[in-house]
DNA sequence: TATAATGCATAGCTATTCTATGTATTTTAA
DNA sequence: TTAAAATACATAGAATAGCTATGCATTATA
């Protein structure tokens, strides 16, 4: 399933195009982000979050800047690319076609 | 994000337990019968399903049974479990919260 | 001044799903 | 009638994803 129906894996790559997309933003501000809209639901770990960024910046859907704030503090930040944009039109169809799929199992027309 | 929210790692053993829940069903059966309902989106694999069902029975929520066709045939049929069909209660809860959750972060309504 | 929060990162574990097989029987089509 | 396709169950091995746990460094708060 998963290589071909890549949401039954884990919706986290869509997630993250998701909200950069929405905005460019850093590691630590979109765990916080994530859990601040949907209320709590999720809270995603460094092991899950980093690596997913690091591959999606790997496969060309987003690229990453390092920026110093004032303070000297470092911060990266991640933007979505124009694939990363494409990849997120076919991503959106796809949760759709799944959705439509799992409904068709769960409340059957016919039996 | 799976030890909390089984459903991200995957929807097969919610997808069985809903399907088994509706009507008895051996392996071959669930396999034809999922891509039926879904009209062509779900395909099983023998190497996803199987595992799967034994992995449902081992946590007591589905049993098996052998049944013989009159030709001699073998069939293995599942059954859904009192604390199978506690835990499908769970998970279409689960589902539809993780649903919310999503929506909140593909449509948000505060940015 | 200690603790919590901010900020990035990786190593190792486990679980899931896939691919690729294997075996055997039954039905269908050439 | 016989080859091929469908039916039916099963597992080994590989790939991958997400988790736990940890490390380091800085800044804000109690």
């Amino acid at each position: 399933m998963a290589k071909r129906h890549e949401l039954m894996k884990g919706s986290v790559d869509s997630l993250l195009l998701h909200l950069i997309a929405q905005q460019p933003m850093y590691g630590y501000q979109i765990i916080k982000e994530l859990e601040r809209r949907s209320q709590g639901y999720f809270k995603f770990r460094e092991g899950t979050l980093y690596p997913a960024l690091h591959r999606l910046e790997k496969a060309g859907l987003l690229l990453s800047r390092w920026q110093t704030l004032p303070s000297g503090q470092q911060r990266r930040y991640y933007y979505i690319t124009d694939k990363g944009n494409r990849v997120l039109v076919e991503k959106r169809n796809q949760w759709q076609e799944f959705l439509v799929a799992v409904n068709l199992i769960v409340q059957p027309a016919d039996a």
